[in-house]
DNA sequence: AACGCATATTTAATCGTTTAAACATACACA
DNA sequence: TGTGTATGTTTAAACGATTAAATATGCGTT
């Protein structure tokens, strides 16, 4: 059995009417434009045995929009774009809309590569976890008038729309959890990252220490950079060690870090949180396995997620609606790692 | 500046030629339609200038091909599935493709709403890596001829195209393993599904076991229930636990299942491998990042993908193309969790 | 001058759907 | 008989691209 697909020039023609007709009972508006009612039946009758569908990409053509969302992130198998690409894909669909992800690698060139093809596919709007240098994509998108949102990362000289968390308060909170428990020498391990989150989660580890008077020595604050991440933890922990002050605690500004900085950590045969007590940013089942569970600073991704589908969705249907800024907290999960100083 | 978008039309007019010369120019044909040099030159400046990008949307109906291939999985936030889905991306894109991701969580009603979805927005095939209970929709696609390949799982009654792992000789490899160092009671905690690679890593441990002249004890084959994961993973190791004849070494069936063991055996403040060797199926960093990293099974994940993408590009481009069925090896990653018994 | 041929360009249909506008028919009422 | 109104249905253009077929023009030959 081949199969041509059926169209609604099938349906006409088997019902002997117009493909206007079918349209307007397809689609619900045979009160609204007068069908009679035993053609209308007819007709789905009809419709229905032929199992007909309707062409989406017809459709899309016609009416100008395509029902689908363009969502550019850096890495689809890093577990914190996987959760969040998830949360987003099933609002989508609860609202009636595709998602089309699209991982750049941090790369501000991939990235326009990836919003290129997908505007050209159409998409009615794009969710976009920022990389470094994207700037310019993003001013772009604001000239064409392509809706979009930012979510978990936002350039503020750059006044969107976007959807973040308050890391700010994350990585102050963060700190000062481990100062509540009795550390003061706090080692942060952050990337070298002229973004605004990694600022934040920076500024707000300072100002933590700031207010409770522990002196911030600079060699406890470590940017490394994305390239070679493996080594450039390691060094940064090994230069930790070498310290005459060497920190007693860690915050690791990214799931990524921290992986890396536990594996290190761990081939050093050091022991958590007795050599060094941890928190870190992100979220993984990592953190409750690990011998000793980590402590880390839990994003609220569903509502991110969910949140910037709403602000996208409602962009889409009037590009005039007024520009949304959305912060969330994240919420300090308490674990073994970061336990009151012995 | 608001910003209609430049169509072939726009084009045309300003040049002061017809759509068909700016199509030709555009898609490369000037030589074998013959158009004039200069007006060739002019067509492609004022693209250029006006920043002409085509309508996809467009050329697929036209065309009937949407270059989108659908990618069915159970759930993206699993990292077996992202991982996945990030080498389909990759691959697809190489080849001028674009993936739309869906997750079904293993339920047969969500795939086929899924299905359909991506039918009506015409994807040009499908990969699936298919959950139980999906041949009817498997049937559904190969009767409406539509292209497909199966990833990771298939249906041996349905002789599909299918790209997977030799689940056997994975299976069969890693209770060897446990054998060779020293192992001789050993569990499998597997899902009850009724799936072929499932029951495959089944046999496979069962082979393995009567090879070597190990009596199977029907109590060390577990096979737990999707649902409430946790909870039947703790019976199950609860159970283990009261039995005389008690396991010394487990094999866990897949990633989820010895997360959700691990984190039981933790609690239990059991020791890897002393109380239990463990083998895994999956992967991921948690692996290697467990106080005892955990020695498994490594699945091609990189060659099946792209092996996928390729055997249903070739699909896609010729229906005809005979049926490609594919098997690959799983690798043994050797580490603590699995050393040679004391 | 007539024809053939090569070159260059336009016309118009097509993909599957939507929808404004035109058309047709019946009936009520003056 | 004509006019108005309600009801039911068709026509045809449009979305943006592709492409077979038609057309136009110039040139060389006889």
């Amino acid at each position: 059995m081949s199969s041509k697909r059926v169209s609604i020039k099938d349906i006409a023609k088997e019902a002997g009417v117009s493909t206007a007709l079918v349209s307007y009972v397809i689609n619900g508006n045979e009160k609204e434009k007068r069908v009679g009612k035993e053609i209308a039946a007819k007709i789905r009758e009809i419709a229905k045995k032929l199992n007909y569908q309707p062409n989406q990409v017809a459709k899309s053509l016609r009416s100008g929009s395509t029902k689908t969302i363009g969502l550019v992130i850096a890495d689809i198998s890093n577990p914190f774009f996987a959760n969040i690409a998830r949360v987003v894909e099933d609002e989508a669909r609860r609202k009636g809309y595709t998602v089309i992800i699209g991982s750049c690698d941090e790369k501000a060139e991939k990235a326009w590569d990836l919003i290129n093809v997908l505007i050209n596919r159409q998409v009615d709007g794009f969710i976009i976890v920022a990389s470094e240098h994207s700037e310019e994509q993003i001013a772009h998108l604001r000239e064409r008038n392509i809706p979009f949102v930012l979510l978990d990362r936002h350039f503020p000289e750059l006044n969107t729309d976007f959807v973040a968390t308050d890391n700010f308060t994350a990585s102050f909170d963060a700190c000062k959890h481990l100062i509540d428990n009795g550390y003061r020498k706090i080692g942060l391990i952050a990337y070298r990252l002229d973004m605004q989150h990694m600022k934040e989660r920076i500024t707000g580890y300072q100002e933590a220490m700031k207010e409770n008077q522990i002196a911030l020595n600079p060699q406890w604050l470590v940017e490394v950079e994305f390239e070679n991440l493996q080594q450039e933890v390691a060094y940064a922990i090994d230069d930790f060690l070498k310290m005459e002050d060497k920190p007693e605690a860690l915050i690791f500004a990214t799931y990524g870090l921290a992986i890396n900085g536990l594996r290190y950590i761990n081939e050093l045969q050091l022991k958590v949180p007795d050599d060094f007590a941890v928190v870190s940013f992100g979220q993984a089942e990592i953190f409750e396995l690990y011998y000793c569970p980590i402590t880390y600073m839990l994003q609220p991704l569903e509502d991110l997620g969910t949140k910037a589908v709403e602000v996208l969705l409602a962009k889409v249907k009037n590009k005039e609606t007024p520009l949304t800024q959305v912060l969330m907290k994240a919420r300090l999960i308490e674990q073994k790692s970061s336990e009151m100083k012995k």
